[in-house]
DNA sequence: TTTATAGTTCGACTGTATTGGAACAATAGA
DNA sequence: TCTATTGTTCCAATACAGTCGAACTATAAA
């Protein structure tokens, strides 16, 4: 992998905010024993069915972190130029997916 | 690992400059084969002698990288900050390593 | 002791990131 | 068709990061 692009990789992760969309999209955002503990649980809601998918993500990202649509918006933007995550609009519902190679491919560049 | 641990992380190898430091710490400054390229070559000058430890490390970095010993400095602290270094002051002799554990926990993290 | 070298700290400047609001476009449902 | 919902884009405000020069401390060498 170039170094830019690492670069640019690590600056989509180096927030917050952006590291816990990442999680809620990797993990599902219903799950308890995600990396990013219990901060993702949304209350009165039911699990995203899909696995390895999370549909309705923006939405549900608004809904547990206390951003605006803009800001959400954005930082999926991000996320999504450097590669990390891949987002289809099929009608109303959003789709978001980790992909997982470069991942694979970040983790082998740490080795 | 903590998220936050995390994101300081991220942050510390989320800048060009930064990253290449790091990879230059960690393979040794002249090695041909680092991830960084052939940027880190220091012309006439002798390799570091200790392997996994890169000795005048800070006159390197600054000799190879065209940048002010302040900001060096500032970069060496951020790295230092995140763990993913440590370094000795012997003398004049400046002596870092690069923490392999730490790198280890990010592998893992991003398991 | 004087001088050179190595690295730190401070203050300032510049550029980039993060965020929200408003206006907008597209879709779904009534 | 009208309305509500979803997500985008643009703009502005604020905060933060990267950089340098200057002044400084500490060590080594002459």
């Amino acid at each position: 992998m170039e170094l830019s692009n690492c670069v640019k990789i690590f600056k989509a992760l180096a927030n917050e905010q952006r590291l816990k969309i990442f999680f809620m999209i990797r993990k599902g955002c219903c799950s308890t024993e995600d990396k990013a503990g219990s901060a993702f649980r949304i209350k009165n809601k039911t699990c995203c069915p899909v696995a390895g998918v999370i549909e309705k993500a923006f939405t549900k990202v608004c809904e547990c972190m206390n951003l605006s649509r803009s800001t959400v918006s954005h930082h999926f933007k991000e996320l999504q130029n450097a590669g990390l995550i891949s987002c289809q609009r099929d009608g109303q519902m959003y789709r978001c997916k980790v992909n997982e190679e470069v991942i694979n491919s970040m983790r082998d560049f740490l080795k």
